[in-house]
DNA sequence: TATTAAGCGAGACGGTACGTCTTGTCTTGGA
DNA sequence: TCCAAGACAAGACGTACCGTCTCGCTTAATA
């Protein structure tokens, strides 16, 4: 995934492992006191005692340092459930996954998926880097789900993905209501248990 | 929906309807050739030949503008469907409103989204105005079919837009599958037929 | 001077006197508590309560009004002396002219001569109208001093005026010194009494 | 005059000089070619190649600029004439910037000293760079006309200042007259000369 | 151990867009 | 018929960032 600390071939100074942690502090910090849109390079590297050009050798904007520090924090916060049955392994996951965003990274998410639809070079960076793993994580559950046969061999997994992904983001970016638990077990209940309807 | 013109208390130059429509116009070029994110106040002043004040004393940024010349130009483009079943009147709103997305405004609409998280007082507008007004139509058909006794009493009808909105908004933005004729059936079908699991 | 408020021919509503007094009452005003290069034609116009076009039929700019309303302000606040002496007519003439300055108008004197500067179409009117009255009266107090044998008949009368001016203007607009009554001594004893050398 | 190259304490790109030379340059042409309240930083900026910024880095507003373009061009242009005679040295002394004026900087210098009039913020810096330094010339002279006997020891030299530069920025400021080599011959004559009268 | 070249901070550079301000003209409706 | 109110096109203002560049200092692997 990161090729960066890797040749050295010949003399010269390594490149400083410091300064890399020093961005992704920084960031994590101004994010705490300001918003993502308030964000400049500038500001991070100031923020960070690092100078610009260092920030543009290894990153190509601010929503790629965001990611990155984004992804370096939440590093294994949310696992894959595996409880045996369908319905509570994606109740659980959608759990977590709701109360991180409520807690902590929803503003930042909701940014950084703003940032992809703005800005083309990062759009696909961030759906292959931190949308897609994610996807991955729900569509292995439901594929346990139809080995148990909780669900039809045929079933369309990416319909029933985008089911669970697509209200949580819809609400999260139009915010008119919501992600809570009880918005979890409505959409679980609604969409695998026939007579929750 | 704008109550601007009708102000004029008293004295004074009224509004000049052909500015606003220079700027509409130029607004809605601008967007065949360039992608919203190049749209800047100057560019649009310049291409509707109009000057900068002008245009700050009407709106509060691009996206105001962007929004309203959107609004104008779909206006009723997409109705509201009455077919007299809640499967085929849903069906053919999605439809309906899949199509007018992927064939036109999509683009722009994504980014007006985007625009909505970064910039707060967009948002609320944007909320209010936009998208309100569509989600009130997909609740209207749900009501008739609770009314018709299609979905039960009790049914969780901003949890069912919900799950219709979602998964629009979710592909719209991630773009990684189409919004066709196909997910619209495959989403009504699952969500409405039983049989469709 | 002013042929503006005679004609009154036919039919139509009369050009309002009241509104040129309240634009020359709301210059003086704003001149007591801002500086000259804050005024507009916009901030007279609000203060006097009259519309632009208004001001800019009747003058065309804002050197003009103040020009104007400080003519009509210093109307015959300077007189000229007639001692019978020309050095005490002299003198008493420019502690006149210096105290004038000095306690009132010598701000905005400055900002006039400064514009005149900086704005051909006012310089023209600002020296003919403003300037050229004032140094008349000079020349006049000069010429009974010919007459009188206090001055040879071939002097220099043009020079002498240059002479009690110029340095008035110099240290108005540079403020290195005062201009205050020791300086109109020193100057007429320097200029006319051969022993004060 | 200039201690700003010298600061470039530690680190840091340090400023450009082609930038400053460029400005410089531009600044002079548009002169000659447009009146200086023409003069905008936009339009020296564009006309140096130079970013605004850059320009407001260095100066705060187009007489900064002006200022030290003409200091840099009018470089020891006027030297102090020393012929060991008081008039011959104050005659000489005259006409060597009477010249100057008349054939080149006339017009900007008369733009500088209004603009001091209107800008507080250049009026100190103007007086202290650009007049002082000229007044001190001239002080000198009649010092050592002092020194030689040809003025008395209590000559109020400040006085003889006012009324040699007086006249001199009377007629460059209102125009009534040219500022020749008649005029500089009876103004020493009129100044110096008890037979003069 | 000394050399040496890359990485580093700082920050100036040419640009672009911002949102505000003022100018002088125009266009209404009310008096 | 004249006016106040104020909208209009134009364009300069001074600021904030952008992404690139040029410095001189620091630092660690190579020789």
């Amino acid at each position: 995934m990161d090729e960066r600390q890797e040749k050295q071939t010949g003399a010269g100074r390594p490149r400083s492992r410091k300064a890399l942690e020093a961005v992704m502090t920084a960031t994590l910090n101004l994010l705490k006191t300001t918003s993502y849109n308030q964000l400049t390079m500038e500001r991070i590297a100031k923020e960070a005692g690092v100078g610009k050009p260092t920030l543009y050798r290894w990153w190509s904007g601010v929503p790629f340092i965001v990611m990155e520090a984004l992804m370096l924090q939440a590093e294994s916060e949310i696992g894959s459930p595996d409880t045996g049955q369908l319905i509570s392994d994606v109740h659980q996951y959608l759990k977590q996954t709701f109360r991180s965003l409520t807690e902590g990274t929803g503003e930042t998410v909701r940014s950084l998926m703003a940032e992809a639809q703005l800005n083309p070079d990062f759009a696909g960076v961030f759906r292959e880097t931190f949308i897609s793993s994610r996807r991955q994580t729900l569509i292995r559950i439901l594929e346990r789900g139809v080995q148990r046969g909780e669900l039809p061999q045929n079933a369309d997994l990416e319909l029933i993905a985008d089911l669970c992904y697509g209200p949580m983001w819809y609400r999260l970016l139009n915010r008119h209501a919501a992600l809570d638990e009880t918005f979890a077990a409505s959409l679980v209940s609604y969409l695998f248990d026939s007579d929750g309807r």
